[in-house]
DNA sequence: CCCGGATCCTGCTGGC
DNA sequence: TGCCAGCAGGATCCGG
């Protein structure tokens, strides 16, 4: 389940393997994943070909690869917008996507969707094919503009430039970029009237923080998932962004430390961070702080994972009672 | 505009 | 042994 720091690791993958490289041929196996790409598949391969690659770059959840001489750069998506300029391949691996590097006649793995054959970049890596695996396919890849961001700062982690690709223009700054406002984060968290996980898995809010790395820091904070954003202190909510920022350095740090930073297990084990883990995929177990079993509950779709004595639930958790009194 | 629930996908697991 | 429900969970869409 790639977050942010998972994604980061194929971010530092990707860029080491193709900047520099032209691709020569790309296959859309399976439509799905090219399914944003409202050209459809075939425009998506016919265009990327030619293209050359500048930089990876990412914010977020969101990769994207920027690109030189896509053809006909007026008809992406967001190219109408003023000041858009240049092309980008944007990436979301989703739930399980993977970017794998392979020899041209290595045997499809068995969820292989796209692959494109690269000419040129770095010689060491000469002759691999660069491959979008991607089982539950919600993930994808589509080719869109970069129009200009609101300030002049860097758009991402890994650009220099103040473009963001146009399906990426409304995800916020994630939780590990230097430009992030954390003042003006708290603020606008503080007026959202809705339970803190919730504020924290929005994208548009602060981005890269999916249901793990939430359920850790909430830990970490002694917070539970359903506390509304408003009755939490400014200070708490620095401290817990914190948190947030700390949980996904350490697990960035403990992806980098494994032996081949492009391999991203998404559908087994988390690999080596799973073991630091405190809360979350520990039902039963014992809070590492004061060895209550740790709770799992059904929240937004999904599991949160808390600790009932460290995380203790809201006094008032809604706002049903305000609205049925009036 | 804001909020929250439904939805899309496939494969695995566990209960009956 | 087979069948089916439940679960995994990103972003997005849509109704209130």
């Amino acid at each position: 389940m790639p977050e942010l720091p998972e994604v980061e690791v194929v971010r530092r993958g990707l860029s080491r393997w193709t900047v520099g490289s032209t691709v020569r041929a790309a296959d859309v196996l399976h439509p799905r994943p090219v399914r944003r790409h409202v050209a459809g598949p075939e425009d998506f391969a016919v265009r990327l070909v030619g293209a050359r690659v500048r930089e990876v770059a990412r914010r977020g959840k969101f990769l994207w690869v920027v690109l030189d001489g896509v053809a006909a750069e007026d008809d992406l998506p967001g190219a109408e917008r003023p000041g858009a300029e240049g092309a980008a391949l944007v990436v979301h691996l989703g739930m399980s996507g993977q970017i794998l590097f392979q020899p041209p006649d290595a045997a499809p793995e068995r969820h292989l969707r796209v692959r494109l054959q690269l000419d040129g970049g770095p010689p060491e890596r000469a002759g691999r094919e660069l491959r979008f695996v991607d089982q539950r396919m919600f993930g994808g890849l589509t080719l869109a503009a970069l129009v200009p961001t609101a300030d002049a700062l860097p758009a991402g982690i890994g650009t220099a430039s103040a473009a963001l690709p146009f399906p990426v223009a409304h995800i916020a700054r994630d939780a590990l970029d230097p430009h992030l406002d954390l003042a003006d984060l708290v603020r606008r968290m503080r007026r959202r009237r809705t339970g803190v996980k919730r504020a924290l898995l929005d994208q548009t809010l602060v981005s890269g923080v999916g249901n793990i790395y939430a359920d850790e820091a909430l830990w970490r904070a002694r917070l539970h998932y359903d506390r509304q954003t408003g009755t939490i202190s400014p200070a708490a909510l620095r401290g817990l962004l914190g948190h947030v920022g700390d949980v996904m350095t350490e697990a960035l740090a403990a992806g980098g430390t494994s032996f081949d930073a492009l391999y991203v297990n998404v559908n087994g084990e988390s690999g080596y961070f799973d073991r630091t883990l405190a809360a979350y995929g520990r039902e039963g177990l014992p809070c590492p702080r004061c060895g209550t079993p740790i709770r799992r509950e059904a929240f937004m779709n999904r599991s949160s994972y808390r600790c009932p004595r460290c995380q203790r639930p809201p006094r008032r958790p809604r706002e049903v009672l305000r609205s049925s009194v009036a």
